[in-house]
DNA sequence: TTGTACGCGTTATCAT
DNA sequence: ATGATAACGCGTACAA
């Protein structure tokens, strides 16, 4: 491990002079030193100290991204949303000259000793956190912060990126009603309070009112495979009168699918389903699924520029980026509006 | 920021006494200071700045994850093994106190600065690395390393964690046997050298030949799921004279029955499909994907321990780890040995 | 261009 | 036994 010191001593000039060509301040010494500076530093790959630079400049040049640890025993990353999004924005890191560093948070204290242990310059939070943890954030944490999918009130060091989770279920529910559809479900997690479900729901709502209904079926469900097939079974056995269900998961509504198909109820033709997020398994599965999609590459995007802004001007506009979301038409929704027949057989 | 200093200003004491309470050497502190002094720490949220001990410990407590960058522009972390695997050793790290520093590669000079800049204490590589950059990594990084699926020769600083590759291929391809098969292809991607394939290749061909079967059908394409579709096409119109497919992907394998399907051809009557690492897909797709299982939680474990293990005791039996695999029997295999008829109508 | 102090925590030495 | 003092690790800032 060679130091600034070794190749000052070697060139025969002070470390100083050494720091100066590292950091490019070539106007501070001559022409001859910095080449013979430079060979030195070639020959012995001479790499400098982060942890001595990040002890004087207070600060590390380390992004930290931190995403909530196992839910139920289940591995976050094993989320083909999580384990995408995290790879984008480990990308765009990267291409910034940062590094990353990262942990599962199961704790919020954890993170924010991570956070204060490193001098990290900033944060982002992949998934969505408890109100209680976001106000010991405030207070204890010092870096600029970058939350995803939160609609917690934002300042110019605690930000906000989102997608347009209210347009999301309202074309959802609007392009199943325009095929026809007047009774629809919408599916999800309502276990606790989210702010993104409240928002998709109120899509969904605005849309079926646009049309005149005013009832709708609400079904309360982990949002899983498994959890999408209990449904789906439910559905076949007709426990609900619908003939078309907006999941706001592809996992639940992939398992939706399935569990109908296994009670005889087949889809697009008795019953139609949209999902969100437009993951790989969309197109992977039979028959392809309709969801609504987001851009996740420019959400990440997005993100780490957002974040970079509020770490190099420290003033930044607290408005909430919200990112864009568009409906992939594909198999699983069925026209039934005129001569189409569609619905369970009874 | 508190500081150590401001710490023992407060307590009236020396910024030594603080520091060996912190670490615990309560055998030099009396005990009413212990109180004090922790009572302060409380107060103040005190957290140690890490770079200052790394500084002069010569030790980080980081451990670096390192994964080759995007092939064909394509994320790496959607790779639904890569971001598994990624989760469960960033779980196991985490339970060791350390802190994980993760970079995605597309050059090892990158990553070896990376190594070097922080004072890593170890690192993983969770993707097989070309020769010339183990040979680079040999010569200019300092911490112990662990390689995940790489066959190059370990020693005490430069580790291998495995899978059975040799048995993976082998009881696929025996199962396949047994169920009366004879003629089995073997598709994988042969661009570059590979020692996991041509691990594979092994257990298939030395399976053949137990049965007296000198011919065998290798199959050489890209292994994503579109790869797997032209595939399934080709097999459906007749390219290949063959009743059963091993694909070392799962993602192929379910290409090769989507792009069979297309085309008229069922599976499992039509054509008998094995895959390999047991994706959740495998169970969602229809029909249910046999394919051979790693155990990904085991491997991650083994991996974290290992690395561990050669950081604290710098002497560490050079000897890879292997784990095991398992045959998960499910739904793409027929037996056709006798009176089941299978194979492609004419 | 260079000398010197500084940032923060640890280790080693010395005093009571 | 307890505690204090000093030097150290590596790079940066500022005065000289």
């Amino acid at each position: 491990m060679i130091t600034l010191q070794q190749i000052a001593d070697e060139a025969g000039v002070s470390k100083m002079t050494v720091s100066n060509v590292i950091n490019g301040r070539f106007d501070k010494v001559s022409n001859q030193k910095i080449e013979l500076i430079q060979g030195i530093i070639e020959k012995n790959h001479y790499v400098p100290n982060l942890s001595a630079r990040s002890l004087v400049k207070h600060q590390s040049r380390m992004i930290a991204l931190l995403v909530n640890a196992f839910v139920l025993d289940y591995n976050v990353f094993k989320d083909p949303y999580i384990s995408r999004l995290f790879g984008e924005i480990e990308t765009a890191i990267r291409a910034t000259g940062y590094y990353t560093i990262v942990q599962t948070v199961d704790n919020i204290k954890d993170s924010i000793t991570l956070l204060r242990n490193w001098n990290v310059d900033g944060a982002i939070f992949l998934t969505p956190q408890k109100e209680e943890d976001m106000e010991l954030l405030r207070r204890q944490a010092i870096c600029p912060m970058v939350f995803l999918d939160n609609y917690y009130q934002s300042d110019s060091h605690f930000l906000s990126v989102n997608i347009d989770d209210y347009k999301g279920g309202y074309i959802a529910t609007k392009h199943l009603l325009l095929n026809g559809h007047r009774k629809i479900a919408f599916a999800s997690y309502f276990g606790e309070k989210s702010d993104v479900i409240s928002t998709r729901l109120k899509g969904y709502s605005d849309a079926l009112r646009e049309f005149g209904i005013s009832e709708s079926c609400i079904i309360d469900t982990f949002t899983r495979y498994e959890d999408g097939m209990s449904i789906g079974r439910d559905i076949a056995n007709h426990k609900y009168d619908i003939t078309a269900v907006f999941a706001t998961s592809d996992h639940l509504a992939l398992g939706i699918i399935k569990g109908c198909s296994l009670n005889g109820c087949i889809v697009p033709n008795d019953l139609s389903v949209i999902g969100f997020d437009d993951l790989d398994l969309c197109t992977i599965s039979t028959p392809e699924l309709t969801t609504v999609a987001q851009d996740v590459h420019d959400k990440a995007e997005e993100t780490v520029k957002l974040l970079l802004r509020a770490i190099s001007e420290d003033e930044v506009s607290r408005a909430p980026i919200t990112c864009d979301v568009e409906l992939k038409v594909r198999q699983t929704v069925q026209n039934i509006s005129s001569g189409n027949q569609q619905g369970l057989k009874s």
